[in-house]
This record gives structure tokens, C-alpha cells and sequence, in this order.
RNA sequence: CGCGCGGUAGAGGAGCGGCUGUCCUCGCGGGCCUCAUGAGCCCGAGAUCGCGGGUUCGAAUCCCGCCCGCGCAACCA
């Protein structure tokens, strides 16, 4: 089985914000898990570095474009470090092979005769010596000159795009999970109903990026480079092997509903255009609109998730980001929400069962606990279905409610047989081994569940228990815990944060 | 105009044809426990599931209409 993940590739001229941070989370959980289940992986992230503005921004400072961008991308690099996503490539769009490889890939579409000279008109400003849309535009004018854009035509290249309306049509019936969650496949599907226009693919006022292969004087324009890189990273990523035979097209593509046409309509076409397959799914997910009553004094509604993880830990958040908001769906999110879930739930709810089961083996057994299974009152088997079938279908939410499920289940066990009543009775020692084995075991199996939510708790939690840091999923099973000694009451894992430092 | 999404207890969300409106987080009222991170558990108050029709043995869940909020409408990562 094999698993390849990609987030789209950022923009680099601009800053890393919870967006960002969102889909790169969500990226991980999802190729964590799949990894725990045996898969062979690859998650690719990176950057866009082809915009014009870059390149005017490099020559303000007297740089050439890649050295500015050299500058700036280490924003970028440090995300996925920061939120612990366990990326196996970082491609930079400015990277030799994805050139080469754009270049082959463009060329073949043209063999294809799909590309063909047209007339590219639009507003420019010659200011910023770019074309600008509409919604570039205050009041008419370029914001940053402060001058209304004049209306230019330029020469250059255009796909046809409307040569492959039916095609997508017949992909959108034949593979109705192709794009996820089922609303924006019926987006993305009226919109290629409606009638497709064929695209610009190349600028010719613009230098910085990726020369045409059959006519170096123009460059690729943003989409047909960039969306390639999926692509293109395969090629390179690592030397001297060709990663496209092993995953491509079991490829799934995570992004944001603002670019859903690019990926569910042009990528797609552009494939079948150039003879690849198209990806075994897009998973299109809404926007985590952050409340700013009293945050956000300085970087407007701007959060930065480093400092969100510098208060309450790397977990906590990516916790947050699959729990605060039904993944696919919008959501709006509150630092105040962030506060409660680490206590509540972290702390509380998991943290504190995991204290009050060791305390207790610890202050009944000696630390030792005891292959003695009982028959609970849940069923981690049906969990590990239930927990693997939500996330290949991207559910990452319910998959992770249904884990939480068990915690809550295990906090009941506690109350409804009492092992602190059990303690008193000699006779019911065996009847305590079982308590005490059952709520190790249910403890075990989620926090082998919650791995890939929360990858640097979940080994402190079987450690704390004695266990086995193996996070095979075939764990996530009634029985999975093994005898153990020298159980100790374990430190609090999410440990209560002075009200002053919560303050971000 | 068109297309799409949403309108569920005080707040925010799951649920999207069937056991009495079930569940989750917060808030409110009452109680239990003492293993535990001022943690845990239970009970309760509180909803005509936007409005009006229809389909069905049965609808928050499907269909039609309307009202309200939001998004998209093409080169905008």
C-alpha cells in the first residue's frame, strides 16, 4: 500500500499564518496514520517562488531573485519543523529539476496540440510591470502606484482547456470521490458544465520563472508551473531514483477551497493533457476563521501558530486545529477554544486518566501491572475500523471524536468499578488486576490511536504504562498491553499554563 | 439573474430516513466519589432541529417554495 500527500506549495513572498499551519497538520495526521498502518509514504510540501513580485521585490534590494528568495523561504522550511510534520521533501518551485521537469511537462502538452498563440489581454500596471485583476485594484487604481492599470494585449500561449470539458465531465461521473467532500465536487462540476475557456499559460513581459522549452522569450505563468510540482518533486526529491512508479497517482492532494478550480479543473486536464493519471483524490477544506475579540493587537487578525505552540506545545495545537472545526467545513476558532481544549480535554480528560491509572497501579500493585483482561465496556477493535475508515475518507474530526470516545469510556471504567473500593477487600485483588489491566490496555490502544494527532505524547503515555513505543496499528486492540513493572505515577502530561503566559 | 454552502437547547458544533431529538465542547442548577492535573462521574433545566407545503408506515434527515447569512461567478495560491 502506498500514500503520497501533498499540501499545495505556498506562496513565499508572503508570511506563514494558522492556514498554513492548518493544512499542513491535517497533512501529517493523515500520512501518520497511514504510515502506522504500514503504508509506504511520501508528504510533500513547499514553495511558490515564480511571481513577479518577487522578482521586483529581489531587484528593490539588489538581489537576483533566488537570492532573495534564499532570504525568505526559511519561513517557510521551519512550518512543517515546527508543527512536527513529518515532510519527506520541501520543493522550492525555483529548483533546477522542477525547471527541467515543468519544461518536459509543457512539452509535451504542446506535442499534444494542445497549446496555441493567442492574445493575453488584461489590465497592467506598469508600475509593478504586471497584469492585475480586479480585485488587485482599490478603487480603480494599483494601491501601490496610486495609477489606474491601462489595458494591454500581449502575444502569448493558451491550453485548451475546453478540449477536455467532456473528459472531466466523464472523470467527475465515473469517480464521484475523486474530489472530496461531495459539495465541492458539485462545485467544481457545475463550474466545467457551465463551459470551459482555455487558459494563458505563459507571460511574455515577465522574466522570472520557468522559460517555455519551445519558445524561451516567454515564461510559465503561475499554474502551469506550479500546480506541476506535485509532479515534479518525484523526479528529484531523491537523487538518482524516480519516485513516479511508486506514487503517482496514488496521489492526494489537501487544499484550501480558495484554489479548488485550479486543482479540480485545470490540474486535471493539464494531466490528461500531458498523459499522466489523474490524482486518486483532491480533499478540499474550508477556512479556520479566527475569532480576534482580543488577540490580534499588533499582526491584525494575523495569529502566528509559532507562538500558539511556544504556549501550549506542538500537540496541543495540532490537537485543536482536528478537533475545533469539522474538517471540509469552515470554522471559526478562538484562542479562548484553544485554552479550554488543552485543559479540558488534554489535560482533563486524557491526562488526567493517565495519572489517576498509574497512581493507582503504582500505589495498589507496586507498579506492576498484570495480564488480566476483562470484558469493558468498549471495543478497541471496533475503534481501529471505525478510527482507520474515517481517515481514508479524510474524516479527520470524527476519527478523532470516535478515539475520544474511548477516553471518555475509560473515565467512566474508573467511577463504575471504583478500584479504590476494589483496594480495600482482599478478595477482590483479582477483580482489581482486571480494572487495573483494562484501563492500561484501553490506554494503551489510544494512545497508539491518538499517535498520529499528538506523535510526541503518545510515547510518554506507553512509556508512563510500561508499554512498547511501536505505533503499528495492529496495537489498536483489546489485549494489546503486555505485563509490565515499575509503573510510576506519571507527571502530568498537559500541565495546567499560568494564565499570563496563556495570554499570547 | 445563475450556481453552491449553511440556518439543530444560552453559545459553538456533530448527526443527514427509523428506537423517546441522540451526541460533543462551553455555560446554568443539583448530587456522588476521593484514584487523579482545583481533576472524574451521575442527574436535571433548556430546542415546535429557519418558515410553509409535500413524499413516506415513519423526516432534523428526501422533494418543492419562501426567508435569512455566507461563498463562487474564470486567470485571484
Amino acid at each position: 500500500m502506498r500514500y503520497y500527500l501533498t499540501t499545495p506549495i505556498y506562496y513565499v513572498n508572503s508570511t506563514p499564518h494558522i492556514g498554513h499551519a492548518y493544512t499542513t497538520i491535517i497533512g501529517d495526521i493523515l500520512v501518520r496514520h497511514q504510515r502506522q498502518r504500514g503504508a509506504e509514504t511520501f508528504f510533500l510540501t513547499g514553495v511558490d517562488e515564480h511571481a513577479d513580485k518577487v522578482a521586483r521585490v529581489a531587484a528593490e534590494r539588489g538581489l537576483t531573485p533566488r537570492e532573495f528568495t534564499d532570504q525568505i523561504v526559511g519561513h517557510w522550511q521551519e512550518l512543517p519543523r515546527r508543527v512536527n510534520a513529518s515532510i519527506d521533501f520541501f520543493i522550492r518551485t525555483s529548483d533546477e529539476g522542477h525547471g527541467k521537469f515543468v519544461q518536459e511537462f509543457l512539452q509535451r502538452i504542446y506535442d499534444n496540440g494542445d497549446v496555441y498563440e493567442g492574445v493575453y489581454a488584461g489590465l497592467y500596471c506598469y508600475g509593478c510591470e504586471e497584469f492585475k485583476s480586479e480585485s488587485d485594484l482599490v478603487d480603480g487604481k494599483c494601491p501601490l502606484h496610486d495609477v489606474e492599470p491601462e489595458w494591454l494585449e500581449e502575444q502569448n500561449y493558451f491550453f485548451r482547456l475546453s478540449r477536455y470539458q467532456d473528459a472531466l465531465l466523464r472523470l467527475y461521473d465515473d469517480r464521484p470521490d475523486f474530489v472530496r467532500p461531495q459539495f465541492r465536487a458539485n462545485e467544481a462540476r457545475s463550474f466545467i458544465e457551465a463551459g470551459l475557456r482555455d487558459f494563458s499559460i505563459s507571460r511574455a513581459t515577465q522574466k522570472w520563472g520557468i522559460p517555455l522549452p519551445w519558445d524561451e522569450s516567454q515564461v510559465a505563468y503561475v499554474w502551469a508551473d506550479a500546480l506541476v510540482n506535485y509532479l515534479s518533486a518525484l523526479t528529484y526529491a531523491r537523487p538518482g531514483e524516480d519516485l513516479r512508479p511508486k506514487f503517482w497517482p496514488v496521489v492526494r492532494h489537501l487544499l484550501a477551497k480558495d484554489i479548488l478550480r485550479f486543482h479540480a479543473v485545470y490540474w486535471p486536464a493539464l494531466l490528461l493533457s500531458a498523459g499522466y493519471e489523474v490524482p486518486r483524490h483532491e480533499f478540499i477544506h474550508g477556512y479556520l476563521l479566527v475569532e480576534d475579540r482580543k488577540i490580534s493587537k499588533s499582526l491584525g487578525n494575523v495569529v502566528d501558530p509559532l507562538d500558539l505552540i511556544d504556549v501550549y506545545g506542538v500537540d496541543a495545537v495540532r490537537f485543536w486545529a482536528a478537533r475545533a472545526v469539522s474538517f471540509g467545513q469552515d470554522g471559526t476558532v478562538s484562542l479562548d477554544g484553544l485554552r479550554e481544549r488543552y485543559e479540558r480535554e488534554l489535560g482533563n480528560d486524557l491526562g488526567n486518566l493517565l495519572s489517576r491509572t498509574t497512581a493507582m497501579i503504582a500505589r495498589y500493585r507496586g507498579g506492576e501491572l498484570r495480564k488480566a483482561p476483562g470484558q469493558p465496556p468498549w471495543s478497541a477493535d471496533d475503534l481501529a475500523r471505525d478510527v482507520a475508515e474515517r481517515l481514508d475518507a479524510f474524516d479527520v474530526t470524527g476519527a478523532l471524536e470516535a478515539i475520544w470516545t474511548l477516553v471518555r469510556s475509560l473515565n467512566r471504567y474508573v467511577e463504575a468499578t471504583a478500584p479504590w473500593q476494589l483496594a480495600k477487600d482482599e478478595a477482590k485483588a483479582d477483580e482489581l488486576d482486571t480494572v487495573l489491566y483494562d484501563l492500561a490496555d484501553g490506554l494503551t490502544a489510544a494512545a497508539v490511536a491518538l499517535s498520529a494527532y499528538i506523535p510526541e505524547t503518545a510515547p510518554t503515555i506507553l512509556r508512563a504504562l510500561g508499554q512498547s513505543e511501536d505505533l503499528s496499528w495492529e496495537r489498536v486492540r483489546a489485549g494489546t498491553a503486555e505485563a509490565a513493572t515499575g509503573i510510576a505515577a506519571a507527571p502530568p502530561l498537559f500541565p495546567r499554563i499560568e494564565p499570563e503566559a496563556a495570554v499570547a
